[in-house]
DNA sequence: AAGTGCATTAATGTACGCATTAAAATGTGC
DNA sequence: GCACATTTTAATGCGTACATTAATGCACTT
């Protein structure tokens, strides 16, 4: 267990905290509130890492009024995802023109796992191997700027992706659990051919994908 | 004049003393220093500060010891312009799709005092107007989310830019500044067509050149 | 001379109390 | 009963003192 002082601890735990849906998009984040939750003595590191979400924009800021969670509206969830498909697209083409065969298999085993979760029914789970499948991507692709933009408009897009999980249940939320890793499997075998312009594609798909179905719905 | 609190303070002098080169890549910025140049009573509002510019990625840390400026390396500036051309593509094109006509009334006047700030030799001023052209690009497109990137990739770039200026003085940076002023209307014009393969294909183009423009030299 | 460990130092990290202020609640005149 | 001024409240913003710790230097040993 990494040492982490509690500015960071605070930064993590708030981040978990919105990522299980405990704050919904809108409300305001109280920083007394959150000390008291995290049993923490004083303020000031809360409001540090407030400051840090902020920045990142994770949350949205009214002067001496406080920090919130950027609502969610169909505007915006087209901006996230459209925006996601082009970092998306280079984080992919990058993986394929950098790609070690450990990482292909490594890739591999990610995507077993995913599978497995999904079968099992863990949304919460299945959500977070998701993420590290995006993530290990962008990693592989070993560009910084890209590898940052990659895990923030993710993070963004999967506050569509759980609200319209909260808000329909499971119903075709649940197909997307096998059709995901299949979509998955495909961008892997691109890349370990190393044809960027095919990974490039079967992501943008993927996401675009993703997009629809969620908006499909509604 | 728009009222700010210190810590917006503090953020907005602390990234105007980077910019004006105050501070070299790799070097350490103290709160305790920062704090006495901006004649603050406290080290508060700048620890606050540098927490943001290091969640934005302007700066990076190392716990218990401080935030420095990420040292300028060669691939750092290939990761940097690539990233750049991707997402540059993205606001041009964007833009041409969303471009109102007062925009592209507005981007006119952009350019033309851009013209005259380069002709004038005044290396910051010409660089705080290019820095403009290009986020209001970004603006024009109306996609928060390339906005925020766009802002962030440039800026690190201009990084490069600067470096280079202050390493190889005038030489062929003079050169730029009549050049770029080219290009930029040849993607207003693009703009103002509403052809956004055109407007991205320009940009990316442009973007690259400056690229080498900096690194040819060296 | 080089390496090891302890003491010093200089910086960030944290706690706590007070200052400030935006918004809510309350009061007041008409 | 409504508009407007005023007070209260509840939150962030800020200053100060102190705690913690990574780096540094120095003495001491081998």
């Amino acid at each position: 267990m990494k040492k982490e002082n509690l500015e960071e601890f605070a930064y993590d735990s708030i981040v978990a905290l919105i990522l299980a849906n405990h704050y919904r998009p809108g409300d305001f984040l109280l920083e007394s509130e959150i000390t008291e939750r995290l049993n923490l003595k004083s303020r000031t590191p809360v409001h540090y890492a407030l400051g840090q979400l902020v920045a990142r924009g994770f949350l949205d800021k009214k002067s001496k009024k406080g920090c919130f969670i950027p609502p969610l509206t169909p505007e915006d969830a087209e901006h996230v995802f459209f925006t996601r498909e082009n970092i998306e697209f280079q984080t992919a083409a990058s993986a394929a023109l950098h790609a070690s065969d450990e990482e292909i298999d490594e890739l591999q085993m990610i995507i077993q796992q995913e599978t497995q979760t999904g079968e099992s029914g863990d949304v919460i789970g299945y959500s977070a191997i998701n993420e590290t499948f995006h993530n290990f991507i962008a990693d592989i692709g070993k560009n910084k700027y890209l590898q940052q933009f990659c895990q923030y408009v993710f993070w963004r897009s999967n506050c569509y992706i759980f609200f319209s999980y909260y808000r329909f249940k499971v119903s075709a939320t649940e197909r997307e659990f096998k059709v995901s890793p299949a979509q998955h499997w495909k961008i892997r075998e691109a890349i370990a051919k190393r044809d960027a312009d095919e990974a490039g594609k079967l992501m943008k798909q993927h996401v675009r994908r993703t997009f629809e179905g969620i908006f499909n719905k509604i």
